[in-house]
DNA sequence: CGAAAACTTGATGGGGCTCAATGCTTGTGG
DNA sequence: CCACAAGCATTGAGCCCCATCAAGTTTTCG
């Protein structure tokens, strides 16, 4: 089911070639899809909204940032203006310890929502980088918060946003704090896999956009660690590894897996 | 500085002994105090309110749900209607995992605001736990997003505080994911004085609410870990420790290690 | 006061980190 | 288009931090 979440981003900008509408300011180019058009507009922030309601929302969006691989979207510390919707390609976001230490606090793809860590302080609390060319919806949150306020449906589909990302923090804390590394890796892997069936891709094949190291940052361990563990799960049959494609061959095994080690010890 | 942080809540609730306004609810007992003259006011969520959005939001909030040390406030699972305000107490939270395991997620004092978790899902994420005698404020989330829709500043205020519960969560995942036993034990401890100290009391001494093993389920150590780094602290005359009850010495020692591994370890 | 819970401390072992070498992939410029 | 460099990934060997197991002490609370 579905189609393979190859996703390069190159091949399937096909936007690119239609003409721009208009550009309000020299960062912000428009592109002629509207949220109304917009493929991702179930999973996005107009979800649930009425025909009306989203042609008020996509009237306050900036269509299309356009990021190279590697490129900040946002740097830590950056004022906030704006929050962010990925409409293609794959992000992660990571804080710095003062001493240079980096933890990767999550991977984003297209349909989710940037740059809520941000309201708090009016600075952006992580940087957030392209980890391949990527396309960014843009919604100025002055003007969004004013939106909200008028549309109950839009306000409520928010918070329940904020809410998804507080107790998605919540199951990085469970990982992090009492999951053995193999586990953790599984449950990265089956997170994934549900993310990309959300958006119709295959929820078994697909390719990691990020590094060794970034997941092992991530989910904390180091990168041999989790090359080792990919290895394992290769070895005995669960997955096949090549690179940064992976095909899940047994996703209840690998559910399995996920609450294995904590049976065993007590 | 400010006063010690017994916070025997008990001995301070002088609300108890004047007449009850009126009672909605058999569960939700109505105390005289308001929002207006609560001590909390500037920390919690009237925090920049005029006088005016203080007396709107105070007639939504229902005051003064006691909860018995060990009581749950809310257990996963649990249908959401209201969010919830510490008055008085200490509470946890803590998440499940299907095997059984605890991961706490957070320790909440006075004028901290729970239950953002719950939205997304309408069900609560967590086990809420009074770890002592405590006095929450109940405020019904349907009212309450009525009510912001209608004063800005109310949902600006809301919106920074669901943000800083995720920029919190990225830095738990900081510390669960790179820093060593030592170094999430002294920022654990300087977190708890930065609070304390907020809330007027003494940022140098106070006593712990919680155990070893829940401390431990925080910062992803065992018990074990935790007492023993606790009397390496003490020994290095760092902190004073007995029982629950802690003296940090030397605030910017302690400062010190919190990044100190990383720099020894390249 | 007695039992249960919480805490401390010691001994031991293992999971994951560190260091190191090698192979592979990707991107760039001649 | 190929060659080379740089980044990325794999794998091995050894070690260390912290978990585990265990025992004894102190504190809490009914």
């Amino acid at each position: 089911m579905g189609t393979p979440a190859t996703l390069h981003s190159r091949a399937d900008t096909r936007a690119t070639v239609i003409p721009m509408r208009r550009a309000e300011s020299a960062n912000v180019v428009h592109c002629p899809t509207s949220c109304q058009t917009c493929s991702l507009r179930e999973i996005c922030l107009p979800a649930g909204l009425g025909p009306h309601e989203v042609e008020q929302l996509n009237g306050i969006v900036h269509r299309k940032r356009a990021l190279k691989r590697g490129d900040y979207l946002r740097r830590a510390g950056n004022p906030m203006q704006s929050l962010y919707a990925v409409r293609t390609g794959h992000l992660k976001s990571s804080v710095l310890h003062e001493d240079g230490r980096e933890q990767v606090t999550g991977f984003h793809m297209m349909g989710e929502l940037l740059g809520m860590d941000a309201i708090a302080t009016g600075k952006h609390a992580c940087d957030v980088i392209a980890l391949e060319d990527s396309e960014i919806c843009e919604i100025p949150f002055a003007d969004f918060e004013r939106l909200s306020r008028t549309l109950p449906v839009l306000q409520q589909h928010f918070h329940r946003v904020m809410s998804r990302e507080i107790t998605r923090d919540y199951g990085i804390m469970l990982l992090l704090g009492s999951m053995r590394a193999e586990e953790r890796l599984a449950t990265f892997l089956l997170n994934l896999s549900q993310r990309f069936a959300a958006r119709g891709y295959s929820s078994t094949q697909f390719v990691l956009r990020m590094t060794r190291e970034e997941i092992g940052s991530y989910l904390g361990l180091k990168l041999e660690t989790v090359s080792r563990a990919f290895s394992r799960f290769q070895n005995d049959g669960l997955i096949t590894v090549k690179n940064k494609s992976i095909e899940i061959k047994f996703p209840e095994r690998l559910r399995a897996l996920m609450g294995e080690c904590a049976s065993t010890r007590q």
